[in-house]
RNA sequence: GCGGGUGUAGCUCAGUUGGUUAGAGCGCGGGUUUGUGGUACCUGAGGUCGCCGGUUCGAAGCCGGUCACUCGCCCCA
């Protein structure tokens, strides 16, 4: 009989672990929250329709990272596999298509079915914002500030680049990519498997292969900036001038790009290289085309998504968990006196533990172990003074005072 | 999904060309101290050596499979 364990790629987290993540989290829902976006909660799961149409049959995660099921009333239901399709499908049920515009934060687990990794899991979560109804080119940028105010109030900006481009409007990105796909067709032999694979499906993805004798052809490769329409490329500059007047640093690359059919004009990334293959730690984009492809109006879209679990591994952290004040009986006949004092010193806000078992030499040492400050100690000479023997941990001192007086003490 | 590496106590790791009761440090429990900690000493618990099968008189060590983790690819946060 095997021993009962989680399945794979999806981890248990345990408390230290889970310290670092609800630090991540609260940054990011503070720094949000500051920018005035407001947190919403959406279903783990949904049709998977909500999926499926605007990341497209053919995306990989819906071909083959999905976690989709029947439930019993042969509904077909997914795991959510990103967080942005749920919060537009949510924006556009609750009506507010009327009432732009709008700015979301979210966070929680998602899920894709891919092969585990040092920062990738199956379950993994990811918090993110979303600005809708607003096609200005200053959303573009607030958001991408946002993302940069988030990591550097992680304090872990020094590890991470920005990186930024534009696939330019449905017009401009349709005529750039004939071309590319023009100028790949000429090398086909050099292109790796899946280049060429992605020739067919998706060429843009061609050029972020880190194939070496791809990078060679991709190279000379066309540039997205010499297809782009007027509009696009103002709206580049504008881009790029906004995160100027912020003195936010940033690279362009012209072969970020993403996948999924709804992006258009932004696209940018926070990336790392800390973390191996798995150096995306922040990234996003504009997706003008996704409200439509769910059965809304046209509504403009921008946001991120960052990963909780990777900016865990690159926050440096001290796992600050003090206990306030320890109580501790001296033999076991005193225990029962301890939870009435613990109940009062609660009721005052006091971290308190009881310490149960050992002699006091023990108690003593797991007040250490749990960075107690204060220590309360009672037995027969405190039972017979109708006083408590208060400690104070750190100086060594001790005094017999009553509880209230403690309570003064402990909250200075 | 493809290719490489790893898998011995809760944790970090030893384990000599396969040889009898598998070790250490840390951590954990008890004690030295029947009223006092951050040291020190004593002592105890804890492992079917990831799992299954094979080779062998004999496997933690060799072979095969499997599972998990890990690195790269794919993809992405």
């Amino acid at each position: 009989m095997e021993k009962l364990r989680t399945v794979r790629g999806v981890h248990d987290l345990l408390p230290e672990e889970l310290y670092i993540h609800n630090k991540v989290i609260n940054t990011a829902l503070e720094t949000s929250d500051n920018f005035n976006y407001s947190q919403i909660e959406i279903p783990i799961f949904e049709f998977a329709e909500v999926f499926k149409k605007p990341l497209g049959e053919s995306s990989d995660i819906v071909t083959k990272e999905n976690y989709i099921f029947k439930d019993r009333s042969n509904d077909e239901l997914m795991l959510r596999p990103e967080g942005t399709s749920g919060v537009v499908r949510a924006f556009l049920n609750a009506g507010l298509v009327h009432d732009i515009p709008q700015r979301f934060s979210y966070y929680g687990p998602m899920f894709r079915y891919e092969r585990p990794q040092k920062g990738r899991l199956r379950q993994f979560k990811q918090f993110g914002v979303e600005c809708l109804g607003l096609s200005s080119t200053m959303a573009d940028v607030e958001v991408i500030c946002l993302g940069n105010e988030f990591l550097n109030k992680l304090n872990v900006l020094e590890k991470i680049n920005l990186k930024i481009n534009t696939l330019g409007d449905f017009e401009s990105r349709n005529n750039f990519r004939n071309a590319l796909v023009n100028y790949f067709e000429d090398y086909r032999s050099s292109l790796s498997k899946e280049s060429l694979n992605r020739l067919s499906i998706n060429p843009l993805r061609i050029l972020d292969s880190k194939d070496e004798e791809d990078q060679k052809v991709i190279k000379n490769a066309p540039n997205i900036m010499e297809y782009l329409n007027v509009d696009s490329r103002i709206r580049f500059q504008n881009i790029c001038k906004g995160l100027d007047h912020l003195n936010i640093e940033y690279t362009i690359d012209k072969n970020l790009v993403r996948g999924l059919d709804y992006y258009c004009h932004t696209a940018f990334e926070f990336t790392t290289n800390e973390l191996g293959s798995q150096g995306t730690v922040l990234a996003g984009g504009r997706y003008d085309g996704l409200s439509k492809i769910l059965g809304g109006l046209d509504v403009p879209g921008v946001g991120w998504a960052a990963g909780i679990e990777r900016l865990a591994l690159l926050v440096d952290t001290e796992i600050v968990n003090k206990t306030d004040v320890v109580l501790i009986g001296q033999a076991e006949n005193f225990n029962y006196l301890l939870l009435p004092i613990m109940k009062k010193l609660v009721q005052q806000g006091i971290k308190t533990e009881i310490i149960y078992s050992g002699n006091l030499s023990k108690k003593f040492k797991r007040a250490n172990k749990i960075k107690a400050s204060y220590a309360i100690i009672l037995g027969e000479e405190e039972v017979d003074k109708k006083l408590l023997k208060f400690k104070d941990l750190t100086s060594g001192r001790e005094e017999f005072i009553d509880l209230k007086q403690i309570i003064k003490k402990i909250k200075n």
